[in-house]
DNA sequence: ACGTCGATCATTTTT
DNA sequence: TGATCGACGT
């Protein structure tokens, strides 16, 4: 039974079986972090810790699936179902949705995710009658997102002075508004937001003591991994949950962290020590994954940050290749570099497909290579970019489901109201909204109550007609399974046929897409128990629908897949290759521009390079490129600061990859100028950005016409064949022939410097000249 | 009421 | 470059 223990060094040995009070593994990338977290959670298992008392906490669904896969094989037991074991955002919003009514909102409570939150923002904003350009829901959502990782509620958030000022720098004085109105738009929408699934669990346990007990002595045994990228708002609520037990083990490498833009703080890690009494600390400095010269490359650029936990890496692996460096003419030239490679690696060295991996620091980077891979006939997957689940005719399927489930959830009902198009237009809307506002109820509550509120007669069928139909689709929830639920939606609202008609390639897609999220709920019911945690298995459509928002893309594509792995930087973490690309080291980019300000911006850009290094097991490629399209227009870069701090040793510059036929397109002659920059340096502090392409407006409109001072529309029931008339756009023309019904009447007009034109009389406005 | 078109604008990273 | 948004025509 304790053969588990037999694979593990001594300091991994160690970090297994000291299980009771609170201890912190610093990991080293690739020092086998996983195999210690999975195999101490199977060592409790084996000496009597319940499944049900533990909980470990993860940074992606991937993880912690991987986590839950290997513990079951250690075991051989199905007992690892057992196991509290996911994200921080999918196991608190589990949590929530039995707990939710204390809070006030619905345990049915839809989660928004980025897009929803940014459209009520919107909403928000102009409902305060403020500029959405000056008020831009994106600068809006980050900054609110921030004050709520730091646990910043909106009341604290207007009054705290130092904010204040803030915000009246940024020339956004009413933010302390808008958050207020925000918060009480969501929580009206009996809504929470990626960042409010831990704000509540906070706020449940520290406002409902009994909460607090339930879930402390639930959780005898807490992990967390990559401690290293948790917020103050994470921090607290472990500290809440472990206060009973102090069984809190925290797995992290401070080298790694990289998420402070959402909050993160390389603090909690770093202070982990003074936050117990009896802190016990392990440092795994073994590496198991990459060569020497990779691990000596990447602690060199590592020492230039400061306030690190000290460590270094080591291995007892041969040398290994040195790092190849590459310059290339242009972003196009880089991807075909890569794709070159990628084929001369495959011959030479027998790889396959999956074992590469092409990283880059942001994800608009994937297009060069993307096309040069596709040329190359070399299969690729892209993680990152739109999931499956932000697909236009995803979402608004999924708002059918979430509007049945929580009738409250503005954002879903504006979203499918007049989708397919029902007669039901911005105008109502508008008015619907209106009155809820005055009225504090939700707009649903109005469209119910319709008749009473002044509609038009067509617009209050239509309206009747609607809410009669998700009535409908309501009253299945109780005998009805998800996936019946959703077919039926979508058969009785017509909107998939409507898909199914539309033969455009995007049409066939999009109703494809639609098809496999049916399969998806369809499996989602039929999987026997739960993935999640825990617990009996919900298949609620509800259950579905939490759970499906918190999966990203990473969640949703094979990572065993023979193909070419191609993401960003962030999304890697955790991953390994045996061969690994890293493009775009420019200043500018990586460094992002963003984020060189300060010394703690660059210190993390840094750590990110640190982390696309370590990905690498065996071969690591960086290239860079001396110009590249940014919004259209041609740029030169500098290349970047990291490549100076390397060891210039270990960096092969000569590296041409691919074959003779590579030489013509530029790149080739990189290596010159890398040596002349060798011995004389530029200046780090500069970066230019040329822009090649002058922006030129160019106006090509028909002939424009002012209308006549006088201009007065007349009735259009007056006009006959054979009449002059003006338009206020076209000018002059004569009424070439009058068709249409008599409540929508058309009438061609010949107009004498437009040419022939269709007019719908309703809406034109058109006076009569002479007759 | 609704679709189309052109102007505008933004891009760091993500649960 | 590409996506989004308001104006305007129908």
């Amino acid at each position: 039974m304790q053969d588990y223990l037999k694979g593990l060094n001594d300091n991994q040995r160690q970090a297994v079986t000291t299980t009771e009070g609170p201890l912190m593994i610093v990991a080293g990338a690739g020092s086998g972090k996983t195999k210690v977290l999975t195999t101490r959670i199977a060592h409790l298992m084996a000496n009597g810790v319940d499944a049900f008392n533990i909980l470990a906490l993860t940074f992606t669904n991937k993880a912690a699936a991987e986590m839950k896969e290997r513990i079951g094989h250690i075991l051989g037991t199905g007992e690892a179902r057992n196991l509290y074991i996911g994200t921080f955002h999918s196991v608190f919003a589990r949590i929530l949705r039995g707990e939710a009514h204390r809070l006030g909102y619905p345990n049915s409570f839809t989660i928004y995710d980025t897009d929803d939150a940014k459209s009520v923002i919107k909403t928000v904003v102009q409902e305060l009658n403020l500029d959405v350009q000056h008020y831009k829901p994106n600068a809006c959502y980050n900054r609110i997102s921030s004050a709520k990782n730091a646990l910043v509620g909106p009341a604290e958030y207007a009054n705290d002075y130092h904010i204040q000022q803030e915000d009246m720098r940024a020339n956004r004085p009413m933010m302390g508004q808008i958050y207020m109105a925000y918060a009480k738009r969501c929580f009206k929408n009996g809504a929470m937001d990626f960042d409010d699934l831990l704000i509540k669990m906070y706020e449940l346990l520290k406002s409902f003591p009994e909460a607090l007990h339930k879930y402390q002595h639930k959780f005898k045994y807490i992990l967390i991994d990559e401690y290293q990228d948790t917020n103050p708002a994470q921090y607290e609520i472990i500290k809440l949950l472990g206060a009973a037990h102090e069984n809190v083990c925290v797995v992290g490498d401070d080298a790694q962290s990289i998420y402070s833009f959402r909050g993160a703080t390389i603090q909690n890690i770093l202070q982990f020590q003074n936050d117990y009494d009896d802190v016990k600390v392990i440092k795994l400095e073994q590496n198991y994954r990459s060569t020497p010269n990779i691990l000596n490359v990447a602690n060199e650029i590592i020492k230039n940050n400061k306030g690190q936990i000290p460590k270094t890496l080591f291995t007892d692996q041969p040398s290994g290749d040195n790092i190849k460096l590459v310059r290339t003419q242009s972003d196009n030239d880089e991807g075909k570099f890569v794709s070159d490679s990628i084929m001369e690696q495959k011959l030479r060295n027998h790889y396959t497909n999956k074992e590469f991996a092409i990283l880059y620091r942001t994800n608009a980077q994937s297009r060069s290579f993307e096309e040069s891979l596709r040329r190359a006939n070399i299969p690729y997957t892209i993680f990152g970019g739109i999931s499956f689940y932000q697909r236009k005719e995803i979402k608004d399927y999924i708002a059918y489901l979430r509007l049945i489930v929580n009738p409250q959830d503005e954002e879903a009902l504006k979203r499918i109201i007049n989708y397919p198009v029902r007669g039901i237009g911005k105008t109502t809307i508008d008015k619907a909204i209106l009155y809820a506002n005055d009225q504090s109820i939700s707009m649903w509550q109005v469209l119910e109550s319709a008749a009473y509120h002044g509609f038009k007669a067509g617009t209050l069928q239509a309206i009747d007609e609607f809410v009669t139909m998700i009535k409908s689709f309501h009253s299945m929830l109780g005998n009805k399974n998800a996936y019946d639920i959703a077919f039926h939606v979508g058969k009785q609202t017509g909107f998939v046929k409507e898909l199914f008609n539309d033969k455009s390639t995007e049409g066939v897609q999009r109703y494809e897409n639609v098809q496999e999220l049916l399969n998806s709920i369809k499996e989602f019911i039929e999987t026997p128990s739960n993935e999640e945690s825990g617990e009996v298995g919900d298949k609620s459509l509800s259950a579905y629908l939490q759970q499906i928002t918190l999966l990203t893309d990473s969640d949703q594509k094979d990572p065993n897949a023979d193909t070419v792995k191609l993401m960003t930087i962030h999304a890697a973490k955790g991953l390994e290759y045996p061969v690994v690309y890293v493009g775009g080291l420019e200043e500018g980019l990586f460094p992002s521009g963003m984020s060189i300000n300060t010394r703690e911006e660059l210190e993390e850009e840094r750590r990110l390079f640190y982390v696309a290094i370590t990905r690498a097991k065996k071969k690591l490629f960086l290239t860079y490129a001396n110009t590249r399209y940014k919004f259209g227009s041609l740029t030169q870069n500098e290349p970047s600061r990291f490549i100076d701090e390397m060891p210039q040793d270990l960096l092969d510059r000569s590296y041409a990859g691919g074959g003779l036929k590579n030489q013509s397109s530029g790149w080739g002659s990189g290596s010159a100028f890398d040596r002349m920059r060798k011995t004389a340096p530029e200046p780090k502090t500069e970066r230019t950005f040329v822009s090649a392409v002058a922006a030129g407006a160019v106006k090509g409109k028909e002939v424009t016409h002012t209308p006549s001072a006088n201009f007065v529309p007349s009735d259009p029931a007056q006009l006959q064949e054979g009449m002059r008339v003006e338009h206020q756009k076209f000018g002059f023309g004569a009424v070439v022939k009058l068709e249409g019904s008599a409540h929508n009447p058309v009438a061609t007009i010949k107009f004498d410097q437009n040419g022939e034109k269709k007019i719908m009389l309703n809406y034109a406005k058109l006076m009569i000249v002479n007759a």
